[in-house]
DNA sequence: CGGGTTCTTGACTATCTTCAACGAAAGTGG
DNA sequence: CCACTTTCGTTGAAGATAGTCAAGAACCCG
């Protein structure tokens, strides 16, 4: 998951299961806190997440980290570069995943259909982080905050009365090493928003977003 | 063209035209300032740079602008995203195209090594975009812009006598704007750079790296 | 309940941006 | 070819946003 500008992300089409019933490969389960595969290693399977959630990171031999993405219920993670995985990979939470075979996406060999829908993935893949670009390169803090909370929203928001509520499965220092922040500053903007109403914090890792509107008006200004 | 971070660009993979003989579009060209497609445009054909230098771009409504890859010799641009333009693209010299048919890339029919170089070229776009993160969301100017000049100094710098010579096609808001920066930050850091005699520069768009080594100490520091 | 981690908050600082001015370079038209 | 205009690059001063350092509060887990 990437924060792209809005309505890019077409729900229908990802969030669909890609599995093709004569050649699926049966669902397999990773424990929250578990890796999936780290970096260097060589791939041998994609993996479409079907419950939970991921993180993608990449390190620098300083230690600065960066989040690469989340892997929510529709995303494919693990496409290889060069035959092997170019980022860690663990799960935040339980996690239920369908993995594909590699030469799945990489032979048109075996399943047409699978084939094509992988490099479909593949390929919105990077029309989605040219966007992310533009978040990590051009937004300021509330921007960035804000354009991930709307992010959530759509795709994992529960409607709570007459709200939409978000459950955080990471912590303030993944979310600001996936935005290119500090957790200083993810908290601090955090109680930028809940001091301007715009959002409620039940605990640390729940938001109540109270208006969407003002969310969308600081995630992208007019002009 | 990314910056990735070091040995990450495979040369001679990527270099290589990968057009094959008996399927092979004619070549094209484009003068410099005109453009190849815009965002949004349904993708006929992806293009491989042959000679010159391209330019991908995103905009956001109120104008701030990110430059989400330059297009070298070698490079492929184009991917589509849902079968469209995900970006505008121009041309910033005079540039030599080959170009390819989208079916060459979405359908494994007609050529399929051909299918299978051009979905590798996607894969690796994937890997070197997650390290162009770590470049946007971590590093400072200064370590932007040694790390953008080491990876054009090793693409296209020319040897003048004992020094590597560069070229840049673009302006410095071009490198700004890739870069997630500005034009007055961009500027300063050049002038920092010669002022520690790092690089030279014979005319604006003109770098000598005078040390590579320094260039690179910059780029990644130690720890 | 205790201990460690995570989150928040404050004070201060640094880096980068903004605004502005100027000079150099490049494009235009007589 | 030269003057004119416009764009581009550099530099300075001032300001703002986000980072750093530090401490306390809240949360989680055993």
């Amino acid at each position: 998951m990437y924060v792209t500008v809005p309505s890019d992300f077409d729900l229908e089409n990802a969030q669909s299961c890609i599995a093709h019933a004569t050649t699926a490969l049966p669902q397999t389960s990773l424990k929250a806190g578990a890796h999936l595969f780290r970096e260097g290693d060589e791939v041998e399977r994609l993996h479409q997440v079907t419950s939970g959630v991921l993180r993608l990171t990449r390190l620098l031999e300083d230690g600065r980290r960066q989040v690469i993405a989340f892997g929510y219920p529709g995303d494919i993670v693990g496409f290889p570069s060069n035959g092997r995985h170019h980022t860690d990979c663990d799960a935040l939470t339980d996690v239920h995943l369908q993995p594909y075979r590699r030469a799945a996406l990489e032979d048109g060999q075996g399943d047409p259909l699978l084939h094509k829908n992988l490099l479909q993935a593949a390929l919105r893949e990077i029309g989605a982080m040219q966007d992310h670009f533009m978040m990590l390169g051009r937004k300021s803090a509330s921007e960035k905050l804000a354009s991930f909370l709307l992010v959530l929203s759509s795709r994992c928001g529960e409607s709570v009365g007459p709200y939409t509520e978000i459950e955080l499965p990471m912590s303030r220092s993944d979310i600001a090493d996936f935005l290119g922040l500090t957790t200083e500053t993810v908290s601090r903007t955090f109680t930028h928003f809940r001091k301007n109403e715009i959002i409620a914090l039940e605990r640390s890792h729940t938001v109540i977003v109270l208006s969407p509107e003002a969310l969308r008006a600081v995630a992208q200004p007019e002009d």
